[in-house]
Formats: structure tokens, sequence, C-alpha cells
DNA sequence: GGGTAAGGCGTACGGTGTACACCTTGAGTG
DNA sequence: CACTCAAGGTGTACACCGTACGCCTTACCC
């Protein structure tokens, strides 16, 4: 019987993060659509089953491709002010998730996280009561930033492509205009404002750092003015607004 | 040959609606992942491949699925204020997502917009033009609030379900503490803050109408402000800072 | 009554995740 | 050296998924 070609030294054996990172590089060259266990495994030359020795399913190992991703988030830096060293922290995580596009989506989809995004998530606790935030504002604060603490915010706003022929475009828009008339006067204004400064619909990273600093700074006033949700809850329908603006008596 | 029992009285013929909201019930009873073609054909008493001649494929099922829950979120009243026919809006939204757990997901997964839920962010964009906010300010508005236009966040604050043997509760929690201070430091203040008011971790409606909140009191004096992000883009690096603490000069 | 089209049916294909049994290899030990 | 044993890779198989394609039944209209 003929020996098969001795390959032993290049095979060197999968583990956990090889797996792992493997997944990464396919979702991201691929899209998260391929990235299947029996493409994953064909592209590490190796038969689907074999990724179960290491992974124990699918979920794990995307849990496992969100951890690479999340290691990729700059440290904290030794001294800081609050605000800024969470908006640094925040600003990382989304070049990290912007190097990585189908990583929001697994985020949402993933429930209990793992060690190193509690890690992660913990460290902005740790902002906040550093700063001498309450308890009770950081929890809010934490929630308040949601899914924008990881850099991204799901894009709810989707702007339906043009048709490009221009005859059928100006019917569209006709159509559009007369249905959505909001709408339409957001995006033509967006397209050329005054000082036709916006090339492109919209910027996401202004978009991002605009409401991100809408929340950091609505989170230092309610800090400075000593808010808490208890003494809050019964004095106003909307609890933030006596806090908000001063209190008054 | 023997006939079949004639049922054709009873048989109304499918129609679009009628398998949405099939789709819609099965989903809320057994949830997402037992809403198959299959499944739901089995549901309506009929062959899988029949649905495709009402839906052509599962997204548009999804689609109008999305759209027959966003038909219950109450309709703006006539005449109102501003920020409390947001408030109103987003909140009723809230509701008919929280009949629908599986709602959420769905609509991150959406790309490109139905008419009806082009209809619902008309509603709210109209009532920023109304209320006399300019288009940019309007336009950031409505990216600042993300999916929280719909009345949900995602939440990534995930709670890891303490084990029910105590001994073995005790042994997590001090490793959990080593690790995490901070969280653990969240945890326990809420459970048992000073007025012992709230009883379980979370109030999920409170989160949300405390962040809902810091937005609109956010926009209502960046409206006041007359904040624009062209001015304001290179006067700070945080660009709302000027604005946001008032015109200083 | 004959044509027509809408709506339901049946089969089949290629994809998915993964359970289970098997085989190969290399290190450790008598 | 021979033996064991476990880790890691293999192969087959199953249930389920979305859906392409062709056929058949039924209701209605001229």
């Amino acid at each position: 019987m003929s020996t098969p070609p001795k390959n032993t030294q290049t095979r060197t054996p999968l583990n956990r993060e090889r797996v792992a990172l493997a997944g990464v590089r396919l979702a991201d060259e691929s899209g998260l659509d391929s990235l299947s266990m029996r493409n994953l495994a064909q592209e590490l030359g190796v038969v689907p089953m074999a990724l179960y020795k290491h992974v124990g399913n699918k979920e794990e190992l995307l849990d496992e491709m969100i951890n690479a991703i999340v290691l990729e988030i700059d440290p904290l830096p030794a001294d800081y002010e609050w605000k800024s060293a969470l908006r640094h922290r925040i600003l990382s995580s989304r070049q990290a998730l912007l190097r990585h596009p189908w990583a929001p989506h697994v985020i949402e989809s993933r429930q209990g996280a793992s060690p190193i995004v509690l890690d992660y998530m913990d460290s902005l606790i740790g902002i906040f009561i550093k700063a001498g935030f309450s308890l009770d504002l950081t929890h809010y604060a934490m929630h308040a930033l949601g899914s924008r603490m990881w850099g991204f915010i799901q894009e709810v706003f989707p702007t339906p492509a043009a048709p490009s022929d221009p005859e059928e475009q100006a019917a569209m828009f006709a159509q559009f205009a007369a249905r959505y008339p909001n709408i339409i006067e957001l995006a033509t204004a967006a397209s050329h404002p005054d000082g036709s400064q916006i090339t492109q619909g919209c910027d996401d990273q202004f978009e991002f750092e605009f409401a991100l600093d809408l929340l950091l700074d609505g989170f230092d006033r309610l800090h400075q003015n000593a808010w808490s949700s208890q003494t809050d809850i019964h004095t106003s329908s909307t609890p933030l607004e006596s806090a908000v603006r001063g209190k008054r008596k």
C-alpha cells in the first residue's frame, strides 16, 4: 500500500483559538452567511466534524469569535478623566467592530456574556464608579448606552436605493414625496445642505459621536445634580425632568 | 373513486394577510425558531409550498409580520406637543413589541423598510419638523434614537443565571467578585437599594424611559440653542459641548 | 361548456448543524 | 521494546431547512 505523503510536520494541530481566528477571517472575507461549519472546515483543510473537537457547537464558535474582537479594543489608560476615557474606549470598540461588519449582528444574538466580554463591561462600569457616579446612576447609564457601548447602533433608518434609470427615478421620487413628505425633506436637505459640505447622505461617525456625546453630557448633568431614581420617580411623570432642569426647590 | 369529504366551504382561501397573521401567532406561541415554512404551513392546514403563492419567500413573510405589528401602534393624536407626542408614540410602539418578543430581532435583520414602516418613520420625523426643529438636528436626532424609536433597545447587559445550589452559588459569587468587582457592586446594589423598593434586578420600563427622556431632553436643549452640525463641527472636538453647555460667547 | 387563472399539492435538491462510531497518531509507562 | 490511552481527525448518517418546478383541482367568466 502506498504511504500517503508525510505532511505530519506541516499539520499543526488545531485548537480553539485557531478555529475562532479562522472563523473571523472567513466572516470578514465572505460574509456571515458563508460561515458554515463545512466552509470553515474546508478553509482549515479539515473535515467538518473535526471542528467539534474544539468548539462544541456553532454558538461557541461565535462566542469565541466575539472574544477575539473584544481583545482588539484598546486597553484603559492608567490615568484618565471619566468622560474622555469612556469616549475613547467606546470609539475604540467601534473601530474594532468596523473592521468586522458582521460582528454587531452576532453580538446581538449572543445570550450570556463570556468572561472577556464581562471584563470589558466591568471596565466601563469602573469608569463611572471611579468618577464618583452613584451605583444607581451608573446602572441606568449603562442601560442607556445599550449597544452603543460596543460602538455600534442598529441602523433602523434605511435609505432605499434609487433605481438607476433617471426617468424611473423621478417617478419613484414623486411617488415617495407624496407619501413620505418628511422623509424626502430630510433626505434632500442632507444631500445638499447650505455649505454643501456633506457629500454623501450620511456621516456615520459623526452621527455616532453626536448621540454618544449627547448621552455622556446627559450623564454628566445628572451626576452633578445628584440624580437618583428613588427620589425622582414619583415627582414627575417623566422621571428626568426635575433633575435635568436643575433641582427646583 | 371515492370523493373526498366536501369541505369546500370551510376552506377559505389563504391570502397574504392571513399568512402573516398566522406567522405572528406561531412566533408568539412557539418562538421564532419554530417559525419554519413547514411548521407554518402545517398550522394553516396546508402544504408548505402553498405559502409561496402568497409571500414569495420567507423574508417577505417576515416583512409582512413586522407590518402587522407596526399597525398596532397608536395613531398620532391630532394636536400634540412634540415631546409628549414622540414619547407616546415610541412607548406605544414599545407596548406593541413587548407583545411580540421576537420582533426586535426580526426588525434588526430587515434591510429596506416597507411602506408601512416608512409611514411610521415619516410620522416621527414629522413631529420634529412640525415643532420647528431644523432638518439638520432632526436628522441626527433620528439617528440618535436608533432602535429606540421602536421602543426596544438591544439588551447587551446579560445577567448570567446563578446556579440553584447555594454552596455552588457562593463559590461562583466569590469568583465573580474577584474578577468583576464593578459588576458585582452594581448588581448587589440594585438588588437591595436603600429604600428596598426595587424588588427584582431591573425595571425594564424605567430603564427605557430613563434613556428616552435623556435623549428627548437633549434634543430639546440643542433645539433651543439652535444647534447646527455645520457651525459646530470645527469648534470642539466633541461636537456637542459648546451647544450643550450654552453658547458661550 | 370551454378556457383561464388562482391556489393548493408532491417531489426533489442542495444546504445546514451535529450525533455517533471509527481510525490514526504520538506520548507516557511497564 | 511493547502496551495503553487519550487527543484529534475521519466518515457516514439524520433531521431539518428554504424553495424550484411541474401537476392537479377548483371557481369563475365569456
